[in-house]
DNA sequence: GTGGTCTAGACCACC
DNA sequence: GTGGTCTAGACCACG
């Protein structure tokens, strides 16, 4: 079952993290079409949060047509989002992880490494490296 | 001159955007104590934005005692925050630049780039990975 | 319910006023964790004063730790500050209560003891009397 | 020669703050008409702070007819208000002072004495304590 | 209804 | 000119 996160710390709206986790499934590819979304009041539980908020993310997702609920049984994927490649996903997955164990190795600690990727993302960025 | 970027798409408030660009700049090394941060005014202007809005920004970067705000003079860095060790840096930016490269090589947007790096970190850092 | 005064001929800021009293509360036993604070709304109305300047007061005290807001809920003292021993702010508070009712009779008025308080307590400050 | 003391941390302005501690002296009839302040420079120069700023305090208690500036000579009391009897001063002073000791005995830091001398204050003006 | 953010614009303190 | 405070009022996130 698909589970969510929450970091308080981060001043993103809770329902946004939400829906960009469910977003971020779908690119990745842990979530497709026809899987079920774990039910508002299990979420709520889970993350100690008001049934609102999960509501009003669930409902932004089906806004984008992302998912569709259906009355007493629950929430399902039921779009997509042009999903990275399974091949390419396990390569950079892997590398990327190998990055990572390298820049622990060197000390960093984890609000260190969040300021190299946003510096190295963003400043490629900048410089058109999205072409 | 320190430049701020904003991103207006990713739901973190403006002041935080700029609170947390400044904390990152200190990390990464780009900033150091006894560098002179663009006014306030300059900051609105730039980026279109409320003087207040930036005040606030500058106000919670003080409190974490990273700032001094001289009246008549500027805000001034008066704080570090353990930076990452420049080889390190080098190092660990060059590599993270060519990952970044491959991804782009395998037709990946900006959106999935990001979806595999949160995947990734969170991932990482659920299963104790800091270690 | 804690209730705010404000003295505007002070100079001090109105928002700073509030912070100090809620930290002067706080050392004198008045306000201790898990009381809640009245809303901004309140203040804002009880001293005709606009609500953002209780709202800096509030998330100073936040940011000091001393409150936490919850949205929807109120903000609530969650921290302390070494508060005066209840005996001793008993004993104290009645000698200086009776010190101040001598300096009345003597024809003091409300400057003349503030400025009384203030050199005497600078005074000793000064010659190390913390000692 | 008078001296003036600053205390940034309590959100005073620097220039009431100076006004007030000459307020306090005729009071306390530490400074009495004739004698003369130190000089614009001296201040400024004594407490790091803008000549300006000194200018300002000054022409403040001009304006309200306690002092003058003679060119060339410098700045003199020329006015009073309504100072403390000395006998009165001594007697208050010195059981206040055997107070404060009491408080430090007990422990009290400076902040806990300011919080309760600010307390007991405020709370027998609201009863009408002034009368 | 709670607190949080942002805008617009005035005024003050300090250099 | 700098930053700091305050007001007025809109809109959002959360309960």
């Amino acid at each position: 079952m698909f589970a969510f996160r929450l970091d308080s710390r981060s001043g993103v709206p809770t329902y946004l993290q939400l829906v960009k986790q469910v977003r971020r499934a779908l690119l990745v590819g842990y979530l497709r079409p026809g899987d079920r979304l774990p039910t508002v009041r299990e979420v709520a539980a889970a993350l100690v949060v008001n049934p609102n908020t999960v509501v009003k993310a669930y409902r932004d997702l089906e806004h984008a047509g992302l998912v569709t609920a259906r009355a007493g049984q629950g929430t399902f994927i039921t779009g997509t989002l042009k999903p990275i490649p399974p091949p390419s996903y396990t390569r950079l997955s892997r590398s990327l992880h190998t990055w990572l164990r390298g820049a622990r190795n060197a000390g960093l600690d984890a609000e260190q490494i969040g300021a190299l990727v946003a510096a190295v993302i963003d400043d490629s960025e900048a410089e058109g490296g999205a072409a």
